[in-house]
DNA sequence: CCCGGCGTTAATGCAC
DNA sequence: GTGCATTAACGCCGGG
């Protein structure tokens, strides 16, 4: 038992009472812990839901999602990167039909 | 071409100016798309970090991330699984077994 | 309860044994359909590590596995839709830089 | 150019024909390699049909395919949480609810 | 018949 | 470098 091996040897080893306190200790921080990474995916969820919501108004608006997925993807990439794949997969595609 | 098509018969049919005007907006307002998705999917990852953060912090103190994943994926899908949903999983189980 | 509705009335109306019958009846159906999705599902698992292994094969041979899969992905779709997505990328990117 | 880097001195190196056997049994790995992945890919999708179908049937004959998924989830993962894993987030659940 | 939501699946990035 | 965890993309399914 490798996790919360931290207080084993108090409960074994040290008076009850400083035992219960290290245990309540270790569950504060346990608490702590879940509750504060649940209510950052609780507020990632609200953005992504925010993105759905501007890819909604985009499509409502004329613009093809898919396309501005594209458009995004494309700008997160450096120039260099994009050329480099575009060059190997015309390699390779050559090699194919060679 | 289906996208883009609010401006195409301004760009038929009216003026020059206005037709430009129409593009002008249309082009603003891709631009307003595109922007306000990429700021929102920024602060996504910035929260991603965060959360990265907590486990790194969690492991230290001698809990196992991958533990806390599971503690955490179970106490979200509780609230998923009401009443009903539990009810018949138990039922379908219960015949399976039999 | 909408599911395993078929023996309701068996149960509520019919002898006994003839509803003890249906219940099992309902129990085979059920354990025939988890297992043969059962079966599937690890058929299908033993394919994907059968790809994950092709993968590492071309690797090894000094291919990049992200350009074949660009490769394999673009032999899936038709030619024409293809440009259309080109065009459409294009169109959108002239439109943000104006 | 770090993929296909295996007939880059054989193509300058060596005599042309030598060079050109390289190039050929290059072309030809890589065929082989993306065509047996898109044999794969095709009979996982296949497999994917039949267990629509069988979700399909499972339906008319008055099972709901939610549950039956959830049912097979669930048996999914109980090998998968073998011994220790449950225990330990049986250890964290107690230490969050105490 | 179309739209939105859900669930699944491939793909990227990260940690070990 | 390998495996895992997360995340984006795709397709199906149910509702309006």
């Amino acid at each position: 038992m490798e996790a919360m091996q931290a207080d084993i040897e108090d409960i074994t080893g040290r008076s009850a009472s400083n035992a219960m306190k290290a245990e309540a200790r270790t569950a504060d921080r346990l608490r702590s812990i879940v509750e504060r990474v649940e209510r950052l995916e609780e507020e990632k969820r609200l953005l992504a839901n925010d993105i759905k919501d501007i890819y909604a108004e985009a499509k409502s608006a004329g613009f093809l999602p898919k396309v501005i997925r594209a458009l995004i993807r494309e700008r997160a990439q450096e120039p260099a990167e994009m050329e480099e794949m575009a060059t190997l997969l015309d390699v390779y595609r050559r090699a194919m039909d060679s």
